[in-house]
RNA sequence: GGCCUCGUGGCGGAGUGGUGACGCAGAGGACUGCAAAUCCUUGCACCCGAGUUCGAUUCUCGGCGAGGCCUCCA
């Protein structure tokens, strides 16, 4: 392939072309979710951006050539506290169990239902300690991490250039530091990378006792062990750029020595609600099952194709404001598209275009608009539209009809049809009011050979 | 206080040192018994000020405004 993908760089803050360490196995990285909660609308945002980049990579790289890592954080004290909290009777482990399961299950239908492929792997936390044990030992052999009250702590000044991805220097944050600093840390901007646990907390063995790991390794640990100490692209949501992935920087560039931990940093924008923060105290906090699956927003259900095009109308760096009526929008333009299959069909290159600059997903669907308008006039332009389209993960598809409906549509409209000739236009107008009224739309052609019309139906998408 | 984004028509939203995409909505028209669908045509915008320049919405600086991060957070 001759596609040149160009990638915006949070690391250098330039786009920059992309070259792979290895085209035969390129190699993506995104923080997934913390598993306590029912994951949010905002939550999806990166789900959907960097599947559309799995998917260009695919089919840049080759469907085999391409490994992305999304982890699935089941170690953390927010869980903890679900656990304590929604199964009070339990022992906590099996507590903690229900909680990241169930977690877990709903987290992989929702981004399935907005047109998610499976990443290729989706490692845990709770299966990856080893390693993280390994990389705090490597840390402290290093004189990059030290011990102090029940803590493993890395060492932040200890590393000269910390701070790069985040442009933050630590001196003048402390400045202005609001946040309390603890006194068995050697510098303000210390952090965990692992604590002992009590008896009520989980805990794994580990040289320093019983305990479990900080935040940020492991990402170090999973991204190490699955994609190697340094691999293509890390993604992820704005706000982790400081601390979690500056720090997971300083864990693997120490640890391994490396100059860099992956070579291109994306970062997805953030997303309000009709023009608000989303907060739980502001009430206009949603997370994706209830835009799914109940009325929750705006009094109604929002299939997932709908949210998935509403996300990918803003380009992944923008702010969006998601509104009930841009999803409106998005459920227009979707039922303008042509429900076709892409039979091997090549994506257009305008759309192949698009994407490469930068994921501009924006000038995709517009060259999306285009080629739908083609393909009115041919099935091959049709094919094209829709293996275009797939590159975006958007597939529009038809209504499923039973039989019986069909049936009785049929019927009517040939019902119609005699009254038509009959110049009963009276009955033959609320035949298909009725029939609107019912989901179902009438539409008038004319026969072009004889000039008689010709009436064609569909379900309302 | 420090760091980082961003400010384009009614709405969404690209892009560019020189005629300001595209979609939605609006208007007009074709078609229709009337609709729907489709097609054609069309009105409307680059936060403010200074600078650089033959020329800036695009570059620089300064304002104003919005948002994010500063150890919970996509």
């Amino acid at each position: 392939m001759g596609t040149t993908l160009k990638l915006y760089n949070t690391l250098t803050r330039t786009k920059v072309d992309f070259t792979p360490i290895d085209p035969d196995n390129v190699r993506m990285y995104v923080c997934g979710p913390t598993v306590y909660d029912f994951a949010h609308i905002g939550n999806a945002r990166p789900a959907i951006v960097f599947d559309v980049l799995f998917r260009l990579l695919r089919h840049v790289y080759g469907e085999a050539h391409v490994t992305y890592a999304r982890n699935i954080t089941d170690v953390d004290d927010k869980i903890n506290a679900r656990a304590l909290r929604d199964h009070p009777g339990l022992p906590l482990n099996d507590a903690i169990r229900l909680v990241t399961e169930k977690t877990d299950r709903q987290y992989q239908s929702d981004t399935k239902a907005l047109g998610c492929l499976e990443p290729t792997v989706q490692p845990r936390a709770t299966e990856n300690i080893a390693k993280m044990i390994a990389i705090i030992e490597t840390l402290i052999a290093k004189g990059f991490a030290y011990e102090a009250s029940g803590e493993v702590l890395f060492d932040t000044r200890a590393m000269p250039d910390y701070g790069q991805l985040s442009r933050r220097n630590l001196d003048e944050q402390q400045a202005g530091a609001r946040i309390a600093v603890e006194a068995h840390k050697k510098n303000p901007g210390d952090f965990v990378l692992w604590k002992l646990s009590s008896e009520s907390e989980p805990g794994w063995e580990s040289p320093w006792g019983r305990g479990r790991p900080g935040w940020h390794i492991e990402c170090s640990a999973m991204s190490e062990r699955y994609l190697g100490k340094v691999f293509d692209i890390h993604g992820g949501g704005l706000d982790l750029i400081f601390p979690h992935h500056e720090n997971e920087i300083a864990q693997s560039r120490c640890a391994h020595g490396t100059p860099v931990m992956a070579n291109v940093w994306m970062h997805n924008g953030f997303l309000q609600i009709e023009g608000r923060k989303m907060s739980k105290s502001e009430g206009n906090f949603f997370t994706i099952h209830e835009l799914l699956e109940t009325d929750k927003f705006a009094g109604r259900k929002w299939p997932g194709e709908v949210l998935r095009l509403a996300m990918l109308m803003t380009h992944y760096r923008e702010p969006i404001d998601f509104s009930a009526k841009r999803l409106e929008e998005a459920e227009r333009l979707i039922a303008k598209w042509p429900v076709a299959e892409a039979n091997g069909a090549a994506p257009d290159e305008r759309v192949l275009e698009a994407l490469s600059d930068d994921l501009n997903t924006v000038a995709a669907i517009q060259a999306l608009h285009a080629l739908a308008a083609e393909a009115s006039s041919s099935p091959e332009a049709a094919a094209r539209f829709a293996a275009s389209a797939d590159l975006l993960g958007i597939k529009p598809k038809k209504v499923e009809v039973s039989e019986d409906l069909s049936a009785a549509v049929e019927a009517l409209v040939a019902m119609r049809l005699e009254m038509l000739k009959a110049k009963n236009f009276a009955e033959a107008d609320k035949i298909r009011d009725d029939l609107s009224a019912r989901g179902v739309q009438l539409k008038d052609g004319k026969d072009p050979a004889t000039g008689e019309r010709v009436t064609t139906w569909e379900v309302k998408r």
